[in-house]
DNA sequence: CCGCATCCTTAGAGATACTG
DNA sequence: CAGTATCTCTAAGGATGCGG
C-alpha cells in the first residue's frame, strides 16, 4: 500500500485547511485529464481511459482513479463477466468538479498563446 | 540553473499540446495558493507572500514566482532603494487567471464536506 | 482485461549558508 | 531584504511481472 495520502504537506502546519487537501487533489497532474475526458465520454473502461490519455500509465491511472472514487467524484463499477469489466463514470459531485474544470480549460485553451508570447519575450531577455 | 521547465513529461509523446503545459502550472502546488493571495492584497511584497502562504519556503516562492512571471501572469517590479524593494502584482493575464482560480476554490469550498464524507464512507468498508 | 505488488530511478522540495 | 547556490533526501513516478 502506498503511503502518498495527500503528502502530508499540508498537514505540516496547524492551519490543515481542507479546502488545501481538496486543491492538492486537484491540482494533481492527472486528475484534470481524467475528469475532462470522462466528462467528454461518459462511462469509460480502464483500457480506454488510458489510451486517451497520452502518456498516463497504468500504475498513475489507477492510483488517480482511486483517489477520485474515494473523494466520491468517480463511480467504479464492476461487471462480473469474463474476463471481468470495469468501468468508470463522475458522480453528480464529479460533474460539477467538472464544471470547474471546463472553466479551467477554457482559459488555458483562451489564453494559450499569450503565455507562448510572453515566454518568448522573457527568455528573449537578459 | 534548475532544469525543471514543465518536466518533459508532456513533451515526451510527441503531442505537446500546450494546453497541458499552462495546465500543468496551474495544477503547481503554489501557483493557486499565490495567485489567491495577490489577487485578495493587490501587491505584496516577497517577504509579505511568504508569511501569507503558510508552509511556502523561500526557494519555492521564488521559482513559482519566476514560473509566473515568465508566463505573463504576475509582474515584478524592483524598486533600487537600500536595501532593494521588490514587489509582485497580477498582470490583466494573471487577474484574469485569478477568476478562473477562485471558481475552483469556491468549488473547493462548497463541497469540501461532501469529500470528507465519501473519504469517511470509503475508509469505512472493505 | 484489470490492477496490485515490487524494485529502481530521479526530480522536486527542505535546510543552510552566502552575495548584492 | 531578496535571491542564488549547494547538499541531501524523500517519495512520486516508470517498468515489469504476477494473480484474479
Amino acid at each position: 500500500m502506498d503511503t502518498d495520502q495527500v503528502s502530508g504537506r499540508w498537514d505540516a502546519g496547524k492551519g490543515a485547511c481542507p479546502t488545501r487537501q481538496v486543491l492538492g487533489r486537484i491540482g494533481d497532474t492527472w486528475t484534470m485529464l481524467i475528469i475532462t475526458t470522462l466528462e467528454r465520454d461518459g462511462t469509460l473502461r480502464s483500457g480506454q481511459l488510458k489510451s486517451s490519455i497520452e502518456g498516463i500509465t497504468q500504475k498513475m491511472l489507477t492510483q488517480t482513479l482511486r483517489h477520485l472514487e474515494r473523494d466520491g467524484v468517480v463511480r467504479r463499477d464492476v461487471v462480473a463477466t469474463v474476463p471481468v469489466t470495469v468501468t468508470y463514470t463522475l458522480t453528480p459531485l464529479g460533474r460539477s468538479l467538472g464544471a470547474a474544470v471546463a472553466t479551467m480549460r477554457a482559459w488555458a485553451y483562451q489564453h494559450m498563446d499569450d503565455i507562448v508570447a510572453a515566454r518568448n519575450e522573457y527568455d528573449a531577455r537578459d
